[in-house]
DNA sequence: CCTTCGTCGTTGACCGTGCGACTATCTGCT
DNA sequence: AGCAGATAGTCGCACGGTCAACGACGAAGG
C-alpha cells in the first residue's frame, strides 16, 4: 500500500522520462507540422482544425460553443479566429433559428478547397513524422492510453 | 510497394485516432497541470520549466541558446521569458567570460525556494493524470516511441 | 406574467510568443 | 592581419490567446 502510495505522488526516473519524451515529441512534431502547412499552403494550423471539424458535419456547420470545444480553444478566442477565417472567405457565420442566442459556423465553397488543398500536405505530415514511425500494435497501444489519459481526466 | 507507398503518404483511419487522441492528451493533461500550478503555487509552467532546467545542471546556470532548447522556446521568447523571472528576483543574468556575446542564466536562492515549493504540486499532476494510468510495460513502450519520433525529425 | 438565473456570443484590456532586423562578437580563410 | 560568414542575444512589430464584463436571449419558479 506505502508502494502503491508513493507511485501515485511521484513519479520514478523511467516514468519521468517517458513523460519528457511525450512532451518533446508533441512539440517537435506539431512545429514542424505547422511549419509545412504554412510554408506549402499558407494556412494555420488552427485555420485547418476549424475546417476539418466543419468537414466531419452532416451539413458542415457548427455552433460557435461546440466548434470551441472540438478545435480547444476558448470561445472568445474562437470568435476571433472565426473573425479572420470569415474575412478570408473560408466560413460564413449564419445565425441559428431555434436559439436566437446561437450562431452557426459555416463553411464556404473557398474553405471546402482550401481544406481539400492543404489535406494531402497535412496527412503526409502525419504519416511521415508520426504514424508512420509505428507498427499496429504500437498504434493501438498509443491510442488505448491517450484515450486512458483523457478519459481519467473527464471527472 | 503501393501498399508501403499509400502507408508513407496518408493515415489509415486507426493510425488517424492514435493520432488524435495524442494531440487532445496532451492539450488536456498540460492545460491541467498548468491550472494546478498556476492555483496552487500561482507559478506558470513556463517558469517552472526554466527553474527544473537550470536546477539540473551543474553550476545551476545555462547559456541563453541551450536554455532555449531545453525549454522548447525561441530566443526572442526566451529573452522576455528571462525579463520577468529576473524582475521576479527567481533567476539573474550574468556575462559570459568565454564568449562575450553569451549570457548566462543563474537560478537564484529565491528561484530554488519557488521550485522546491512547486515541485511537490507539480509532480503529483503528472504521476495523478498521467504516470500513474501506465503500467511500467507501457511506460517503456511509450517512451520508445516518443523517442523515436523525436530522432526521426533530427535529420 | 415577470423575475431570476444561466447560457451564447462578442468586445476591450492585457499578456505572451514568433519572426525579422540589428548589433556585437567569434571563427575560418586568405 | 584582415575580411567574410556564422552565431548570440535583444528589440520592434504583429498576431493570437485569455480573462472579465457586457447585451441578448432562454428556462425555471413564483
Amino acid at each position: 500500500m506505502q508502494f502503491v502510495q508513493a507511485n501515485l505522488s511521484r513519479p520514478n526516473m523511467r516514468q519521468m522520462a517517458a513523460w519528457r519524451a511525450f512532451l518533446t515529441a508533441h512539440a517537435r512534431v506539431t512545429e514542424r507540422l505547422e511549419h509545412e502547412l504554412a510554408a506549402e499552403r499558407d494556412l494555420p494550423l488552427a485555420w485547418y482544425d476549424v475546417l476539418v471539424q466543419l468537414s466531419e458535419t452532416a451539413d458542415a456547420r457548427l455552433r460557435m460553443h461546440d466548434l470551441a470545444r472540438a478545435v480547444l480553444l476558448s470561445r472568445a478566442g474562437l470568435t476571433r479566429l472565426v473573425d479572420r477565417m470569415t474575412t478570408a472567405g473560408f466560413v460564413e457565420r449564419t445565425p441559428c433559428e431555434e436559439d436566437r442566442r446561437g450562431t452557426y459556423v459555416a463553411m464556404t465553397d473557398e474553405g471546402r478547397d482550401a481544406l481539400a488543398n492543404a489535406a494531402p500536405v497535412h496527412l503526409r505530415g502525419i504519416a511521415e513524422h508520426f504514424s508512420g514511425l509505428l507498427c499496429e500494435t504500437e498504434t493501438a497501444a498509443l491510442e488505448g492510453i491517450m484515450r486512458r489519459v483523457v478519459e481519467a481526466l473527464g471527472a
